[in-house]
DNA sequence: CATGAATGAGTTTTCATTCAT
DNA sequence: TATGAATGAAAACTCATTCAT
């Protein structure tokens, strides 16, 4: 496995070549689409390019045509997912405008776009084993991008008094993001499911668990 | 990459071979400590025997006189390390009394371990990666075995009231694996340190985020 | 060595994969004939892919792309040689009406086929060796197959009294096999010529060793 | 497999260490008897010395102390295996005064020994894969040698007028020699029984084919 | 004499990538 | 554009042999 050092950058959703014909989105799109499934189900070096070309009905040469190498289609196909991820749940979100309302439809769009896109939790895991030299992981860049959004929604709760006031945005930030990602993980492998658990978690992530006084 | 699907169990402390001689023992616990190093650093499938072998300062072929393949040494690197993981956090647990010290201490000595021991972040990344067929990973079998140790602590926490008599132990234990796991990875990832975070954590944990009232 | 218990069948002349290219097909055979060469001169374990893909002008990738493993390459070998034998020696029959010059030129073109072909008869040598399991040498299988072939000369000579009534087929046959089998790896062993052996091998053969009366 | 192209001879029965205590010469017999059968059954290389010992109920380095290398144990037990043979035919021809009786209690004894200790037709075929080299098999090294015993045999039969005159010794010898290596190889990879054929053999060979006028 | 722990050389096969058609 | 034949680098594991005890 080559690992050369490449920076991962949060890919700008419009920043591919420009306007690519229709016919080239779409196979673009499929092979995209076919490759996560196949990464996820074999892990990065466990699957080959050849099966990857085969399953999106083209040659293996043609692959190369829209991908400079293997590395480069499993980089994108976890950038796509992370901004698949994050559509999922700013949509949510966005559905909402009470503040508290917008973070627990958000925790949950979360939590199910990974039970829906189980291959997005496994690639994560594949892109840290075989790529463990970069210097952060795709699924950090979104988070640290994400975070600052979600911190105006935080800080609104913390000055009109719905937080306590000891609390600092960034430790609730830190928290949650940590809570959530703890969470995919374990119903990822555990196969747990989101909507049982998402009244608790917010329950106690907002009232903790000791009894009040 | 052979993937024999091997059912990994939770090795009890002393099931190995028996009365292994002192020299061996002590060389066995040598190249576990060195494969680990490698291992985290290089991945499962960049990591070479030849490599380890070198590392420990014995020949490739000694190697196999310790661990019958390259897959039987990483699983017990792994298992090497959730041992002495869970060994860390009851320990620390042990030196308290009260309830909620315990479980706080336990935190502690949990997000500590990994930060002294980031190589066993790694390797439960890099077993997931190439030993996908394994039902579950090394790290929730512990996890399992550890929770019924838990449970009664918070049991008798939820039965003398200081916790909220509407949460179940369960519930409790879930949230507070998947808080510390997310934690820990999150903390692995971006260099952060535990014993910031402890104290918020705790807080967060028991009181909620919301203001009283 | 890898001593997949096979079955080996005879396998009919045409029964390749259909129709290869002629680039195809002349690279294979390109590939079978240096093959056997070097099959023979170093045995099966020792003869390395590399070399055999160097000696063919290839290179070892390509290997692959025409026989999927090295022990299906020395069977391919095995095989063509003993389909040789076969053409060799009906062939050589073939240009005579006579029962007894059939058999005749027939024994004789058997000895010459290995006299000029001596990696064949090391290659059966090799195959007993190193694929000990397969239930029956290659070699075998076409001398039973070739046997009917002969049982009709035979059964005629008998029938038209030339031959001794008490004597049988297939005891004629068995016995005319094993001579000659014996004769060509003796004649390969201590480097004896067939050519001068075929009368006098005729002549015990057909009259016995006893003086008559 | 180092093919060190050593010459080999045949051993003159007592050429052994002087006088090995009755122990070690025991000792080392067992080992022969257990190596050449697993010789036989695995091949030569893929017998391990291991084996050979846990086998023989000795530990591998004390192996050593019997036998040089694998190729002399090797060796000693193919030479071991010709010794016996010659042994059996020579006891057999002995028992009979008449010519014809003793060449026909020769051959008996030569296709019985084979039938009685396939493993050493085993070995004759692993020799020559493994040990390529070697200018002449151990086999036509002790041919060789029993040619002149039954030369005087035959010679004599000659004279008597017994045999017909136009043949001579040595094709006579040829053609036997041929028949009986030919028939036992086919009768050990086939298991065709030895006293079947015995009386067909000598019938055709003193008699031939032919009908008489 | 006997042991068995330690050594290290050696080879098949896969698969990402290229390039002539 | 699309193809697929050709390339060649790369690593686990075995096992004969040695030698300190």
């Amino acid at each position: 496995m080559t690992q050369t050092p490449t920076t991962n950058t949060v890919t700008d959703s419009d920043s591919e070549a420009p306007a690519l014909s229709d016919r080239k989105t779409e196979r673009r799109n499929s092979i995209l689409q076919h490759a996560a499934k196949l990464f996820a189900r074999d892990g990065y070096a466990d699957c080959e390019m050849e099966r990857v070309a085969a399953e999106s009905g083209i040659a293996k040469g043609t692959l190369y045509l829209y991908f400079r190498s293997k590395e480069e289609l499993f980089c994108a196909c976890v950038d796509q997912g992370m901004r698949e991820l994050q559509a999922s749940v700013q949509t949510a979100a966005s559905q909402h405008t009470a503040a508290l309302e917008k973070i627990s439809a958000g925790i949950l769009a979360y939590l199910l776009f990974f039970e829906t896109h189980p291959e997005q939790a496994e690639l994560l895991i594949h892109e840290r084993a075989s790529f463990h030299d970069r210097l952060t992981p795709t699924y950090f860049m979104y988070r640290e991008e994400s975070r600052e959004r979600w911190r105006t929604v935080w800080a609104e709760l913390l000055q009109n008094g719905t937080l306590r006031r000891e609390l600092k945005v960034d430790q609730v930030l830190d928290f949650i993001g940590n809570l959530v990602y703890g969470t995919m993980f374990t119903n990822h492998f555990l196969g747990r499911s989101a909507k049982d658990q998402h009244a608790v978690i917010m329950e106690i992530l907002l009232r903790g668990l000791l009894a009040p006084n």
